[in-house]
DNA sequence: ATGACGGCTATCAGCCGA
């Protein structure tokens, strides 16, 4: 099974771009954020042509994900439980949940599509927004882990979270000064590998970002970051045998700024693509 | 070229993004 996840970017903008990855690609499932649209807007047409059902989770113009897959999709949830709500002129408890997590259980992986806040400005209250959110997002890990220990789990998306230095190639993203660099963001993320996670693309992709930016050529100069993160539990780690950070997908017409990351499973059932022709 | 931001709507200005 190959998935892969990317932050789009509009999914309406550029709808002929991302169905044609996954095709080309062969990408089984795409777990998508940022499609900034309700499901009655979503572009399903290309994407079902393509063999792919699709589970929208959008509720206006921010925001939005979605997982598009030609394996069945079981057990669909929409937001996780603890997610915390955002709205300004809201405090904390009462205020709505936005569409930023969408989960489906796929030969049996559970897999989410996440989009982390932005958090916007150190000061900013979406700042707070952030942390909690990545806070009940742990807690969701460990109580999900503690009842199903060897589950295949993983959260992929966009977290918004440079975790290294070595993450950070983008001159306008400093320590003290913007988010996605803080130690309290960096905690955060390393909290969910404490919680029993690991990013499994690193260690078969050692460098290279995620995201540049349309401004100030970031892309020529390669000033990005590397935010796009597909983190694993035990029992997923344990059946990548593949990755990749599809970099020319940031080329071209109309891009989103963030490339898909992919990984490759090895899961009994599936092996139609090894056996030998035996049909012609 | 990988080249100076792009997507959305309560649109032609303002918000959001990272």
């Amino acid at each position: 099974m190959r998935i892969a996840t990317w932050n789009v970017n509009s999914v309406r903008a550029r709808v002929e771009r991302v169905v044609a990855f996954a095709e080309r690609a062969g990408i089984d499932v795409l777990l998508m954020q940022e499609i900034k649209c309700k499901p009655e807007q979503f572009p399903f047409a290309p994407f079902e042509d393509a063999g792919y059902a699709v589970e929208v989770h959008g509720l206006n113009q921010w925001n939005g994900v979605a997982i598009a897959s030609r394996l069945p999709m079981e057990d669909v949830e929409r937001s996780f439980p603890g997610m915390p709500g955002f709205k300004k002129g809201y405090d904390g408890d009462d205020a709505p949940l936005e569409a930023r997590a969408i989960s489906a259980l796929i030969d049996g992986v559970r897999l989410w599509s996440l989009y982390v806040p932005n958090g916007r400005a150190l000061d900013d209250p979406h700042y707070a927004y952030k942390l909690t959110f990545l806070e009940a997002l742990r807690q969701y890990v460990v109580d999900t882990l503690a009842a199903d220990p060897d589950l295949p789990l993983a959260l992929t998306g966009d977290f918004n979270i440079a975790p290294t230095d070595a993450d950070n190639g983008d001159p306008s993203i400093v320590e003290g000064v913007t988010t996605h660099v803080s130690p309290a963001e960096r905690a955060a993320f390393q909290a969910l590998l404490d919680a029993g996670l690991s990013d499994v693309v690193r260690p078969i992709v050692p460098e290279g970002f995620t995201f540049w930016d349309y401004k100030q050529l970031r892309f020529p100069r390669d000033e990005g970051l590397r935010i796009d993160f597909i983190l694993g539990s035990a029992g997923f780690a344990d059946v990548v045998e593949g990755a990749s950070i599809e970099r020319d997908e940031r080329k071209g017409e109309g891009p989103s700024d963030h490339v898909p990351v992919v990984v490759d499973l090895s899961l009994e059932e599936e092996d139609e693509d090894d056996l030998p022709m035996i049909f012609g």
